[in-house]
DNA sequence: CCCCCCCC
């Protein structure tokens, strides 16, 4: 049987309430959310009294559309921020919450509470502690430590600070939302932008962009043109600010990993002001995953990680697709699953990052790749942290200096071209002997193989024009084409090229697929080209693929199982190909025939 | 109001 904690309504309408109390919820119901998300309200009883004031986080808006939160369910508050509206109304917002018994399994409501209101606090003031019940603590430490939400509206406690000059307090991040104006933030500045400029049909001006954080949560903020002016030379990282008023909007999650469905612009009525005492805002949120399971994350996936820097390349400078020069730097990260990384560090990270003596990196916002099967990406959102003072790290350095420094540890990211590991040479029957591709995941290999037959039919579909996209539009034939994945009509569409060839050695043949590049390079012509011919000269469509066969080529291939209505079959898909450097080809045979000879 | 994430 459940014990609810009867009198945790009571310390939470007069926001006093601490966390892990027990609470049944009695209704939930979603509310309107205008043009933001849509928000739910919920009803929670204690046994003694029942509450209405609850919202839960955005956040977790998929435990009540997944049906974790439903009426009679019994639950744990583990984190919750107290909101006082103008007229001095409580609003009791749900941060986090574990169900420990699903509604199925209640009977129904327990006890008889009533309705707690507001005209019951004057009378029942001291009532709670009177009583035989122990107070409620809360049992993370640290929570009891900050514990910014307790003692609310009580005398400030350290990370509910008042606000400079006055009278009001300094609000968590995690309660802001589009429908509150007049607020202070305290915060810490973790990650700040350079001062960026762009020019486009909207117009033009400048930026910059910085993430905050304080114990209950991170925002990112973005300050345009005289913003940029007014705030960009005060702002330092690593230091903590007053921040009031700004406009908060929908944050775009495709382009951060900062916890927070919302983000923040400054404006004219802004201000920011340095918080000249010390205080404990914490110095980074971080939700750290293993490195054994970036294994099962999605590419483009954007991650925490921390690890021991096992390895580390110098830096190099090379120049991107577009002409651009930029500084590159490789290093290897290992945590205790035993798995290693490689992660890429760009520009200025690259040429100033020291991983002399296996320090500690933690990594905010990488990204994850599926290069090389995996590895990380830290773009111009990641935070780069070295031998950060967290937890995590001592409980790292101390694992790796006791029994991790003795470990190989495991790669995830294959090693292979000229410098590093070995190239992965297999003959095409090798890759079906080994059964190259199954199990869960993707095999790379390398072969010398000729293209043998080219399916000329289908190669070419019509693309979504927008840069970047490729995703086959839906001619909607009246003139527009629908791209479903941009979710835009457009006037005009881009040929793409998808193009089955069958590749063959001197052991066998296999189906592979090939994508624009190495389509383009083994037909010879770019696809744009391709798909004028195709309407305007079948012929000379058709003699482009024949000249295409029989031409050898080194390819890379990835074969993985993948499923097709309960059947699973080995698909190979070309990743590049190349010309035979004929030098190169021998030097490796002359290799192996020596080899055959020990 | 931006949204650049690069290379083998």
């Amino acid at each position: 049987m459940t014990k609810l904690s009867e009198g945790a309504i009571e310390a939470l309408a007069n926001g006093t309430g601490g966390n892990e109390a027990v609470l049944q919820l009695v209704n939930i119901r979603k509310i309107d959310g205008g043009s933001g998300p849509s928000r739910f309200r919920v009803m929670m009883s204690d046994g003694r009294h029942t509450l209405s004031s609850f919202m839960l986080s955005t956040q977790l808006n998929c435990m009540a559309e997944e049906n974790i939160l439903a009426q009679n369910c019994i639950c744990v508050l583990k984190r919750h921020v107290t909101n006082v509206l103008k007229d001095g109304r409580r609003v009791v917002i749900i941060l986090e919450i574990e169900v420990v018994k699903p509604a199925g399994e209640v009977g129904g409501k327990l006890g008889d509470p009533v309705p707690y209101n507001e005209a019951q606090k004057g009378v029942s003031q001291p009532a709670p502690a009177q009583e035989n019940r122990p107070p409620l603590q809360p049992q993370n430490k640290m929570e009891a430590v900050k514990g910014f939400n307790r003692d609310f509206g009580k005398k400030p406690p350290l990370s509910m600070p008042t606000t400079p000059g006055g009278s009001s307090k300094a609000v968590p991040i995690a309660s802001l939302n589009p429908y509150q104006s007049k607020w202070t933030i305290r915060a810490r500045v973790t990650n700040k932008s350079g001062i960026r400029t762009w020019s486009n049909s909207r117009g033009d001006g400048k930026l910059f962009s910085m993430e905050l954080v304080d114990e209950s949560g991170e925002i990112r903020v973005t300050g345009f043109n005289q913003e940029v002016d007014k705030f960009f030379s005060l702002i330092e990282v690593g230091k903590v600010y007053y921040l009031s008023k700004a406009s908060l909007k929908i944050a775009n999650k495709q382009y951060t990993s900062v916890k927070n469905d919302y983000e923040m612009t400054l404006n004219g009525e802004s201000t920011i002001l340095p918080c000249e005492e010390s205080c404990d805002v914490p110095i980074m949120q971080c939700d750290f995953i293993s490195i054994g399971d970036l294994e099962s994350r999605d590419k483009d996936a954007i991650v925490d990680v921390i690890g021991v820097c096992k390895s580390v390349d110098e830096v190099t400078r090379l120049t991107t697709k577009s002409s651009r020069e930029v500084s590159k730097r490789s290093l290897s990260l290992m945590d205790m699953s035993g798995k290693l990384v490689t992660v890429t560090l760009w520009g200025e990270e690259a040429e100033k990052f020291d991983g002399s003596g296996q320090p500690i990196v933690a990594i905010k916002g990488a990204k994850l790749s599926d290069f090389g099967g995996r590895s990380l990406s830290a773009s111009f959102s990641s935070t780069i942290m070295v031998n950060p003072d967290i937890p995590e790290a001592y409980k790292l350095r101390g694992w790796f200096d006791k029994e991790g420094h003795a470990m190989e540890g495991q790669s995830l990211t294959e090693l292979r071209g000229s410098g590093g590991g070995s190239t992965n040479w297999k003959t095409l029957s090798d890759v079906k002997n080994e059964q190259l591709g199954h199990g869960n995941k993707a095999d790379y290999f390398t072969c010398i193989a000729t293209v043998v037959y080219l399916r000329k039919e289908y190669c070419l579909y019509k693309g979504c024009p927008s840069q970047d996209c490729n995703k086959k539009v839906i001619d909607q034939h009246n003139g527009t084409y629908r791209c479903e994945k941009c979710d835009k009509e457009f006037p005009n569409f881009q040929h793409r090229l998808i193009l089955s060839a069958n590749i063959a050695d001197h052991t066998d043949n296999q189906w592979v697929t090939c994508f624009q590049d190495s389509a383009e390079a083994i037909l010879g012509q770019n696809a744009a080209y391709l798909g004028q011919l195709q309407d305007s000269n079948e012929a000379a469509f058709d003699d482009i693929f024949q000249q295409a066969n029989f031409k050898t080529y080194i390819f890379r291939n990835r074969v993985k199982e993948e499923m097709y209505n309960d059947e699973t079959k080995i698909k190979a898909t070309v990743m590049d190909l190349k010309p035979i450097d004929h030098k190169d080809y021998i030097k490796k045979l002359i290799v192996n025939i020596r080899k055959l000879a020990v």
